[in-house]
DNA sequence: GAGCACTGC
């Protein structure tokens, strides 16, 4: 390799946990260590067979409420554990063991792993829920995958989840909103039911603090040890992981410019280094774009040599076809280079990879709440992350990861652990549904990583601002408790009760569906002008809103074809699950009592409806300024209509926004165009008329 | 006249 490189420090060690805390301590199940590992149970260090991962797993669970399990990648505790419990029969008396997991296909790949290794039908005695799916039978299904977020709404109809014996929480170590607030509850509900077990599988490095969280206060403890019932220290058990070693390579010197160094390395590595495919993890669709086009340029260049190449983008903003040219298997002597986002550092698993070059940077959001503005900027990633990333190198044999940072800054100025989703978002949604489960003090709720008080405040001030809360901050009824029963943004939910009196909601539930994913349109193929052009056909002058109502009616007048998504320039993932969040809505408007009507061509009535969940995004145009410059009514930020908005140019002077999206200038994404009176007649308690003011017509 | 990391209910 290129002398620039030095090699890392980072050595692959076996894990042994300390046990100064007095959680048990168990040692690795790892094939690569053999015959014994160190355990201390109960305060006595002991020697104990390696293989009694089962045991120790069975001993873990039995005699401690709580347990933290540290495991590596493929280190098979998804698969095997559920399995443990259920032949030590937690599995019976029409209980449950439950197994979450933050993404969907995951549930769907472990339940079929563990169906089939128990050699039974998937959705008889092992099943999985998952949002539209729910592949299990009352009373026969004993183990349940389930993504985290399915568990939260379960709560809402089973606070204490009376369903489950063993709750196992995989993947803790992300800390997804869903499983934040899914680990506060499940802390809350122990209280009540002793007898509820829990696992948390974490990374080793979030174990600790994971440990610490469920560590029970002292009085309780005592009480615990005198009913004689198990312990309810929190357990540490190491469980080590199966992949290949990766040899870690830092710069020696900080690179100026991370996209320039990511392609320069590519070249070198394809130089010099045997076969084997290259992944790169760049922040976004621009860098990713720009960095294949160098590449390719460069492969063209340089001729024959370099044709054993063939460099593929990776963004999730692709449409599938694209997408699964990742996955294509290559010609002889060809080298893949995929250049992607995050989505390859845990959504997608690329076999093959032996090489890794890490940028240490990705795209993180971040949340203001002073402005209640959530954007989006590139940011270093964490020692965690970066660590997720060397890995993806090592699946089919020992590989290579090169960090385009210096040692010195991964070791002394990269952060150990990202910040917690809960402290970057908006906490609107999270926080209607601890109200739902009748959480009352928010602010004091035991939060694995606590949100900032001013974003807590700003969550309550908007839910009240839409009726959803009263002045004593409980749930509105009937409002605040069907607001929380829509499985989508408040804002979007009171949206759609809205259209009730209105007589729109076919049409809004269509709008609130197509809001609520991230772009119908996909990226990464043609020209804008074409991507333009097929905009406009569908456009109106009402706004984007409606816009979109023509393209779902075309999709359906299509027959749902995915040639006209492609002529049209739609992504047809996009509306396929557009029309599932749609069905969805329509159901669970009838057990709201809600009717379904139809508004037909009356755009007016659609555009109140909007206005009646987004009033505090209302803006005008500046009468004096430059053109394009709007303001927010409330706050007077200056906001312009995004390029990509169908009321882009045209101006409007009033409109009412769905997003903001922050980058050299406020943008407005998904305008609508109103009438100010609107916004009185929706929201008097939020806007009031003021005395006419003549620059305002 | 310019830009949308990634999940999930």
């Amino acid at each position: 390799m290129a002398q620039f490189w030095k090699p890392g420090s980072e050595k692959p060690r076996p894990v042994i946990l300390d046990d100064e805390e007095g959680g048990v301590l168990f040692f690795s199940a790892a094939p690569s260590i053999s015959g014994y590992g160190y355990a201390s149970l109960e305060g006595q260090r002991q020697r104990l067979p390696v293989f009694k991962h089962r045991t120790a797993i069975l001993y873990l669970v039995e005699s401690h409420a709580t347990t933290i399990i540290v495991g590596e990648t493929g280190s098979g505790k998804t698969t095997q554990i559920p399995q443990y419990l259920k032949e030590a029969g937690w599995a019976e008396g029409g209980r449950m063991v439950a197994c979450t997991q933050p993404r969907r296909l995951a549930v769907q790949s472990v339940a079929t792993r563990v169906a089939e290794e128990m050699g039974v039908k998937l959705g008889k005695e092992v099943g999985y829920t998952i949002r539209f799916e729910d592949i299990t039978t009352p009373g026969v299904t004993m183990i349940k995958f389930l993504t985290d977020g399915v568990l939260l709404r379960e709560m809402m109809n089973d606070p204490l989840l009376t369903k489950y014996s063993v709750i196992m929480v995989d993947e803790a170590h992300e800390r997804s909103l869903s499983t934040d607030m899914l680990l506060g509850l499940l802390k809350k509900i122990q209280r009540r039911r002793p007898e509820l077990r829990l696992i948390i599988s974490s990374a080793t490095i979030e174990a600790k603090s994971m440990s610490n969280y469920f560590l029970p206060r002292k009085k309780r403890q005592e009480q615990a040890s005198e009913n004689g019932t198990p312990s309810t220290q929190p357990a540490i058990l190491s469980v080590e992981g199966q992949g290949f070693v990766v040899e870690i390579s830092y710069l020696e010197e900080p690179a100026p410019d991370y996209l320039q160094a990511a392609v320069s390395t590519v070249l070198s590595i394809h130089d010099q280094e045997p076969m084997g495919d290259i992944l790169v993890f760049l922040t976004g669709q621009d860098d990713i774009d720009a960095a294949v086009q160098l590449l390719t340029e460069n492969a063209q260049k340089r001729g024959k040599h370099s044709s054993g190449m063939l460099v593929i983008p990776l963004y999730s903003g692709l449409s599938r076809a694209d997408q699964d040219l990742v996955f294509s298997p290559m010609p002889k002597g060809k080298r893949k280079v995929v250049i992607s986002t995050n989505i390859a550092e845990t959504s997608l698993t690329l076999e093959g990879v032996v090489y890794v070059v890490d940028s240490g940077f990705s795209k993180q959001r971040f949340y203001n709440p002073i402005t209640n503005i959530e954007n989006l900027v590139v940011a270093p990633i964490s020692k965690a992350s970066a660590k997720q990333r060397a890995g993806r190198a090592g699946r089919v044999r020992p590989g290579k990861c090169f960090r385009l940072y210096t040692e010195e800054y991964f070791v002394k100025e990269m952060p150990a652990e990202g910040i917690p989703e809960m402290q970057r978002s908006n906490l609107v949604s999270s926080v209607i549904q601890l109200k739902a489960l009748g959480i009352d003090n928010i602010l004091g709720f035991d939060w694995l990583a606590s949100p900032s008080p001013e974003s807590m405040i700003r969550a309550l001030e908007v839910l009240y601002s839409l009726g959803v809360l009263d002045e004593d901050a409980k749930l509105t009824s009937p409002t605040g408790f069907q607001v929380a029963e829509i499985p989508l943004d408040p804002m979007i939910s009171k949206m759609i009760l809205s259209s009730n009196e209105l007589g729109c909601s076919e049409e809004i539930i269509t709008i609130a569906a197509i809001l609520s994913i991230q772009s119908i349109w996909v990226s990464g193929r043609g020209s804008q002008k074409e991507l333009d052009e097929a905009r406009l056909r569908f456009s109106v002058a009402e706004g984007d809103h409606i816009t979109y109502l023509n393209v779902y009616q075309g999709f359906l007048r299509s027959g749902k074809s995915t040639q006209w998504c492609h002529k049209n320039f739609i992504n047809y993932q996009a509306m396929k699950k557009v029309a599932e969040i749609r069905e969805q809505l329509r159901k669970l408007m009838k057990q709201l009592g809600i009717n379904l009507k139809s508004c037909d061509k009356d755009t007016q009535v659609i555009r109140k409806a909007i206005i009646a969940g987004f009033f505090a995004h209302a803006c005008r145009l500046e009468p004096f300024g430059q053109s394009g410059v709007y303001k927010t009514i409330r706050g007077s930020q200056e906001v312009y209509i995004h390029p990509s908005s169908v009321l882009f140019r045209v101006n409007p002077k009033w409109v009412v926004y769905h997003s903001l999206v922050l980058t050299e200038k406020h943008y407005m994404r998904n305008v609508i165009a109103i009438d100010p009176s609107w916004l009185t007649e929706a929201a008097p308690h939020f806007y009031q008329l003021q005395k006419p003011n003549p620059a305002m017509f």
